[in-house]
DNA sequence: ACCGGCTGTCGAACCGGTTCGCGTGAAGTG
DNA sequence: CACTTCACGCGAACCGGTTCGACAGCCGGT
């Protein structure tokens, strides 16, 4: 079932074969039907390593996200499967690759063997020695996140400083003056990623800008550490009556840490933060957030890529988003104020 | 950057290269050598594609899945995570396809164009055109979910009918005799999925074992559904003290109609079900449920997999889990019973 | 000195497509 | 009727690996 078959078949040549399929020279619309007839009686479809071998380009976008050892967020998901139907819409496969480092075996499996035409990137660090090799590779990729300097480089991210100011210009206008901010892992932070620095840069830029008493946290990507971390805030200053969060997973265990703590929410404590609509829907209150757009921005991403991939000499493009806040159930006036 | 240049380089044969890469003929220390030498100065790496076509492999698994329109849940979602990281430790690559029939382009690509040497195969329906397509074909695959009629087949899955039943048995040892059925949507239950059909049917079998009384409901993945279906159960029959659930996205707005009914966890209602242990453990109070065991499900199938392709005429095996019901907080006696 | 076997290497064919240059027969033109 | 033009199809080369058969050179044995 290969195209000398199907020539043999017809009674044509292999590149008539070749041509009536591309259509990148005319064939007579006689022998086109007679191949055309032969190719459905015997199901052919052309072999994508020969096809991949002979033109060079696999039709496979590689999608790079970091090994979960742990355990993945809603988000990093959400992201994965709005790729791959993006991709799918394009007649692009999407390849996964488990790496982190540009060293990574499976990394170097993606370009150094040719895998796949270009490469989608979740989870940036502010210096990212993988965006840093594939710029100077000059191999077609598109970061979800942005690096300290993204220049040059195609990307679509969220702008989480302004989410992260928005959210506490929310509770300072609602006369909260001790505040707390809920980050991602101390490892995370440690390593440099995006989302955690610049959340935290717009916590702080946007406290000191409204002369919040504020402390800060760094709180493990589970329910539990969530618990343990409200804790620790509520203990480190009692009168704190809000928070802002960037970690999804943690939500449920802040939660529950409120509620062991006897303080209602949203009157005796306002939470907010940055997180998926899917997940700010989930808990009760339903939580007042600057939803995480992950499909569109799984999208985005893909129709960047491919831009690039039908023009390699394009100038480098980017989104920036920056969703606005939710109003849901989770925030409310301090108590004592009007 | 191909193997005629690193022979040429280290001026020997590209069939020596080839042997010196492979080790599937002896080749002498002293060229063995100078070829590493080259190869690490030009940091080659053989392509991929040209090795598929040679060798009838292509070192990639395909990893099937619904296109999600609508949005994927927690589970599903943890499945990919899983089978990519366990994927990655075999030197396989996972390439991702949505399509829900035998007919999606998505599915034709896999198969016909030869992209994957073998495929897990996700949500499957008790009736699966795509399963009985595979099966016919005699194509390596494995199932995460087993059909009507699993003979023959390769899969890994979860025994439904006996965590719900488990989950019946557990509520009405507590003394509940009104008890509620939250399914996945209708539109699953028509399709034939596995795990809404074996997950009633050990519902319906326990609950009447028991001599419960019961009410059935379909619910769509989401938050709002939960809580609007919550609302349906108590008006249907306010005297209903409990319900066990299959579905996780619900989970949240389920939670949210019995705070709004003034129905307080576990003392005046219990709540259980088959959830990922992840989800259990982020609502308050957390979930006493069968917790689904994602990654160990997607390893295994990988396991399978693997041990199909490196032994073709192996007969089938599969793996059925029924993990034990985790006592959370969610479950209790009922009111005036002691 | 001759033969057999072993080791290490080479050349050629092959995997299944795509693409380029050329030939052929029919149609169009003066 | 000879001559260009064009549409159509063919063969060969190529993409970058793998693998098979052959063979050269060296060894030890008789």
């Amino acid at each position: 079932m290969n195209i000398g078959e199907i020539a043999r078949r017809a009674g044509v040549s292999r590149s008539t074969v070749s041509y009536a399929l591309s259509g990148k020279r005319p064939v007579s619309e006689d022998t086109r039907r007679k191949i055309q007839r032969v190719i459905d009686e015997l199901g052919y479809r052309p072999n994508a390593s020969a096809r991949a071998l002979a033109n060079g380009r696999t039709s496979t976008i590689g999608l790079v996200f970091p090994p979960a050892g742990n355990h993945y967020t809603g988000m990093q998901l959400d992201f994965i499967g709005s790729v791959a139907e993006a991709a799918a819409a394009y007649d692009y496969d999407v390849l996964l690759s488990p790496s982190g480092a540009d060293s990574d075996r499976s990394f170097q499996r993606l370009l150094g063997e040719r895998r796949v035409d270009g490469a989608i990137l979740m989870e940036i660090r502010l210096e990212d020695d993988r965006v840093d090799h594939l710029a100077e590779l000059d191999f077609p990729s598109v970061t979800i996140g942005r690096t300290a300097r993204p220049g040059g480089v195609w990307w679509v991210g969220l702008d989480h400083t302004a989410l992260v100011e928005a959210c506490v210009h929310h509770l300072a206008d609602l006369g909260h003056r001790r505040v707390a901010f809920v980050n991602r892992p101390e490892q995370l932070l440690r390593a440099g990623y995006e989302s955690a620095h610049r959340g935290l840069d717009g916590f702080t830029k946007a406290a000191a800008e409204r002369g919040l008493t504020v402390g800060m946290y760094n709180c493990g990507d589970d329910a539990a550490s969530g618990q343990t971390c409200l804790e620790r805030i509520l203990h480190d200053d009692p009168a704190t009556t809000a928070l802002v969060t960037l970690n999804e997973a943690a939500l449920g265990g802040l939660y529950r840490g409120l509620a062991k703590a006897g303080r209602h929410v949203p009157r005796d404590f306002s939470v907010t933060g940055v997180v998926a609509g899917r997940w700010a829907e989930t808990v009760t209150p339903q939580l007042t957030a600057a939803d995480v757009p992950a499909e569109e921005m799984g999208r985005l991403a893909v129709d960047l890529l491919v831009e690039r991939l039908d023009n390699p000499h394009a100038p480098a493009r980017h989104h920036l988003l920056a969703p606005p806040i939710s109003l849901r159930a989770s925030t409310g006036p301090v108590f004592g104020t009007s």
